[in-house]
DNA sequence: GCAGGTTATTTCGCCAGCGAATCATTCGTC
DNA sequence: GACGAATGATTCGCTGGCGAAATAACCTGC
C-alpha cells in the first residue's frame, strides 16, 4: 500500500539529516500546529454561516457553558489563553453586536460581569451545530478507541503545558540550551 | 483514581448536559488548539532569546530545509498554511532584517526565489537550539512509545484536514449540519 | 503579434491580539 | 481614616495576517 505521507511526512523527509535534532519531537509539534490551524480554518467557514466570527463564537461558547451563562473578563481570558486586553476588544465587539452584555459588579466595583443576551445564547445554538460538522470532519478520521487514545495522549501534554505555564509566572527562565555559545557574534546587522 | 484535570476537563464538565454533542470530539479538538498556543507561546519566548519572532523563524525553518536553501514563496506559503499576502509580508520583514534574500526568477519572471542568506541561515542554526528546549519541555510529557502514538493518530487526522482542505478549492460546499438532531452517536466509520 | 485567460506576486484596507501604561477600586496596615 | 500596594478592567500604539483587487508576466489560439 502506498505511504499516504502527510505534509509533515514530507517536510521531515528534507529535514533528514539538515540539523541534529529529534525527528519525532518536531513531527509531534508541527502536526499539533497544523492540525490547529486547519481546524481553525474549518471552523472559521463554519461559524461564517450563521455570521459569527470564530472569536465571538469561543467566547460565546465559554460563556454558555457558565452558570448563568455569566463570568468574568480574567476568567474568560484564562480560558481562552486571551491578554487582558485582548479579552476587552472581543467584549467590545460581542456587545456592540448584542450578543454580550456586561454588568459592573455592586459589591466590588472593580469587577464585571459579561452575561450572555437570549440573542447571544441564540447565535450559539445556531453555531454549534456547525461547530460540530468542523470538528467531526477531521476528528471523524479517527474511530472511538483513537478518539480515546488521542485524548489521553493529548491531556498529558497539556498537562505538562499548564504546569509549565502556571511555573513561568513565577521564577525567572530556567530553561535555555544545554549550552555553547550561539556565536553571540554581536549585532550581526 | 488522582483527578489530575487539565483545564478541557473543566471545561466538559461544565458543558455536560447543557448541549446535545459529541463530548469526546470537543475535547480533542480543544485540547489540539490549546495545546497548540501553549507550544506557540513557549516557542516564542525561546526564539525571543535569539531576537527572532515567531513567524520569521518558522520561515526560515522552511527555507533551511530546502535544497539550495530557496523556495519561491507560494512553497512555502502553501508549507506555512499562509496566505499570498501573508507571505508576501513576512518576506518583507525577512529581507528587510538580511536574513532572506529575494531573486527574480530568470526564465519565468513572474517567479521569485527566496534564498536563506549566511546571516539568516546562522540565525536559524542558534534558534533550532532554543526551539528543541521548547519542544522538549511540552512533548517530554510522553515517552518514545507515546511519542509514535501520538503522531500516528494526529497524521491520520491531518492526512484527513489535508484532503478536505484540497477538495475545497474545488467544488462548493458539501458540508452542511446534517438535521437539527446531532444525536448520530454511533460508530461512524 | 495581439486579445484573453491563467499564474505568481504584490498592494491595499482592515482587524484581532499583544504588551505596556492607565484608571478605578479595594485591601492592608498603621 | 489615610497612604501605598494589589487587583480588575480598559486604553493606546503597533503588528502580523487576511481577503480582494491590482500588477506583472506568461501562454495560448488564431
Amino acid at each position: 500500500m502506498a505511504p499516504l505521507e502527510d505534509s509533515v511526512d514530507r517536510h521531515l523527509a528534507r529535514w533528514r539529516g539538515k540539523a541534529p535534532y529529534d525527528e519525532t519531537v518536531e513531527a509531534v509539534v508541527t502536526r499539533l500546529q497544523m492540525l490547529a490551524k486547519h481546524v481553525a480554518n474549518s471552523k472559521r467557514r463554519m461559524h461564517a454561516e450563521v455570521g459569527l466570527a470564530d472569536f465571538e463564537f469561543q467566547t460565546l461558547h465559554r460563556l454558555a457553558v457558565r452558570d448563568g451563562h455569566r463570568a468574568t473578563p480574567s476568567e474568560l481570558a484564562a480560558d481562552l489563553l486571551l491578554s487582558p486586553a485582548g479579552m476587552t476588544g472581543r467584549l467590545d465587539a460581542l456587545e456592540q453586536a448584542g450578543l454580550v452584555r456586561r454588568i459592573r459588579g455592586t459589591a466590588d466595583r472593580r469587577r464585571v460581569d459579561v452575561e450572555l443576551t437570549e440573542h447571544g445564547h441564540a447565535k450559539w445554538l445556531a453555531a454549534m451545530r456547525f461547530q460540530d460538522v468542523a470538528e467531526r470532519q477531521i476528528v471523524g478520521a479517527l474511530d472511538e478507541r483513537e478518539r480515546d487514545r488521542v485524548n489521553a495522549l493529548l491531556k498529558k501534554m497539556l498537562l505538562r503545558a499548564e504546569e509549565l505555564a502556571a511555573a513561568d509566572s513565577g521564577p525567572a527562565g530556567t530553561a535555555r540550551p544545554a549550552d555553547t555559545s550561539p556565536g553571540s557574534t554581536g549585532p550581526t546587522a
